[in-house]
DNA sequence: GCAATTTCCTGTATCGTTTCAATTTAGAGC
DNA sequence: GCTCTAAATTGAAACGATACAGGAAATTGC
């Protein structure tokens, strides 16, 4: 097994200290002594036990990242931005995935508890404040990812989504789409619900005889599939939209590949707008409008939030970092001309 | 802070180990005992010390995950898999993300090692086997994915890669194809030569006198942004090629980009497959012809493998995996007529 | 009713670090 | 050379759990 400290200071013929002063403060040893020390760690190979150091300082140096859904590239490129954030700091970071499963997230936020893990960045579920509370009160820092929870002290990152939801609309408007349908998630998802309500907003801004008309499906997970399902259901009744606001780019891939099965042309005869501009958005079959997110930027700053208050609790402030998002314009959205007499007639 | 287990053992009027019992070996205790200790600690919402276990206990429930691109769809796939093998055994994961450098590579195997990590799920870098062998020594168990190291006692997952190989160019001759080119990973990646091997070894089954050639692009970096950066400098000279093999969809994406991009239909012109079938391949530009490869279920039979290692060493014995790829045709590839006739004016 | 056995529980040593008060050594000043 | 201070090193006491030897109480056998 791996040497312990202990043969390290035999070998090298100094004491137990000696050797822990050498990994954690080389500066307040002699020269000599720190050169003596560190060759016989060296050659033994020797790397200090985490359990052991843990335990005595009650630092772990690892954080649980908890996300809905690891195979969303919007959360893998968070991922990302998390794990070399974390890498910097010398953390290391554990992957909670829960599928959108409360009950996941509930077994994971009790492992991770046992794990002792510092902090966890997380994209809570609906419901979950609760237990959220009662992880704080264990002492593990929390920082909110794109969401926020009520009753609760804690850093977030964000992206300011109603603003997101406004660039959306205006782009669509602009571009004289009047019949708009909304395809996303359940609206008791909060990124969902602050979208919708900058969509909202930035629908009041323009004149009511207008008539801007926004219809909504709710779909029950955010992934490509389940968009292409409730879009072929839709489908099978007459076009009463000419755009279409998606809740992420996978629900726009869908879509599309619903409309094309259809032979209904993007941007011809609908407009999609997806949201993320995920890296596949550019490569998709109709290119892809978004809204772009910096999400591995997102994640990077969640990760050092949380360490920086990891690493130094006193002189930690809460506070709340938001990214403004931006419109991608690529070729799923295009003039509504054609589409808008058509729907008048009907 | 947490309440350690001597405070439920004050609290419930019984000793330490008559607590640690009751968490460990419930079944050693009187029933009254035991539903005493464990109302207390109910109470206190006592959860016990991860790392003062794994201290006396010399186990840690964690396993690392170390893969070289986490973007990449069929990895995501995998850290699912492997995530939720992980949670059924109650273990934790920590993703290690290499971007291929087999700095950062080493980097995460010391901060796996320090954190007394039971064992590695590795897909590894080209060099870095001397490492590797170095890790096993201090007793981490190891799986290999879908990589084979040499000199190495270690469990492996993978997929048959020679007959995914057999399978891409089999498909491609049949639609008559006979100058194709190889897009693809430097060599020194233990698949990409696996998949090249199985594709020479396909070609010598063909009369050599139709002299099917493949021609070869290296690209640096497996993602769809070199492919694309590649393939747009491989068409500023004329087409000499019917079919494309790439190295996996990323690169078959990007490949793609670049050809629409010429105006160069696929698959009228140029037939494109790609190798793992990602989730986006079917909603791609042109629906994408590919090798799949059950990705989640590999990560969760590694994980598996590696739990078990971890949890009956003794009866453990060393074994590989091995999976079989299977072709899915979409539209990016079709009869190669045309081009055929075109290349053997040219 | 007493010894033998079984069942249940206690208390202490231990895992490998870090911390910190105490001690030794070295250096400076005269 | 001696004192005083600063620098370098030591060693024991934690951290919180588990294991295990052994003690107390309950049960059994005759």
């Amino acid at each position: 097994m791996s040497p312990s400290i202990r043969e390290v200071a035999k070998k090298a013929g100094v004491s137990l200290g000696t050797v822990s002063n050498a990994i954690n403060r080389p500066e307040i040893l002699a020269p000599g002594t720190l050169r003596k020390v560190n060759r016989v760690i060296e050659e033994l190979g020797f790397v200090p036990n985490a359990s052991a150091r843990k335990l005595r300082v009650g630092r772990t140096r690892v954080i649980g990242l908890m996300v809905p859904d690891i195979s969303n590239p919007f959360f893998t490129d968070l991922a990302k931005g998390v794990s070399e954030a974390a890498l910097a700091g010398r953390y290391v970071v554990i992957l909670c995935n829960t599928d959108e499963s409360s009950e996941k997230e509930l077994q994971y936020l009790d492992v991770l508890t046992a794990q002792n893990v510092e902090g966890i960045l997380i994209t809570p579920a609906r419901d979950s404040n609760r237990a959220l509370v009662g992880v704080a009160e264990k002492g593990i820092r929390l920082v909110l990812v794109d969401r926020i929870a009520q009753g609760l002290q804690a850093c977030s990152v964000a992206f300011n989504d109603s603003y997101g939801g406004t660039l959306a609309i205006d782009h669509l408007y602009e571009n004289g789409h009047r019949k708009i349908l909304l395809l996303t998630g359940e609206e008791n998802i909060p990124q969902v619900a602050e979208r919708n309500s900058g969509l909202r907003k930035a629908m009041s801004k323009f004149p009511s005889e207008e008539a801007t008309v926004v219809l909504e499906i709710r779909i029950e997970s955010m992934t490509t599939f389940c968009a292409y399902e409730a879009m072929r259901k839709k489908l099978e009744n007459p076009l009463d939209f000419t755009g279409i606001i998606c809740g992420n780019d996978l629900i726009a891939l869908g879509a599309i590949r619903a409309l094309r099965e259809r032979n209904i042309s993007v941007p011809g005869e609908v407009s999609v707008i997806g949201y993320d501009d995920i890296d596949f958005a550019r490569s998709a079959a109709v290119p892809l409008t978004s809204i772009s997110q910096p999400a591995f930027e997102l994640g990077y700053a969640a990760a050092e939030l949380l360490i920086s208050e990891c690493e130094y609790p006193e002189r930690h402030v809460h506070q709340r970092i938001e990214f403004q998002p931006n419109l991608v314009v690529r070729e799923s959205t295009g003039p509504a001309s054609g589409q808008l007499s058509h729907l008048k007639i009907s």
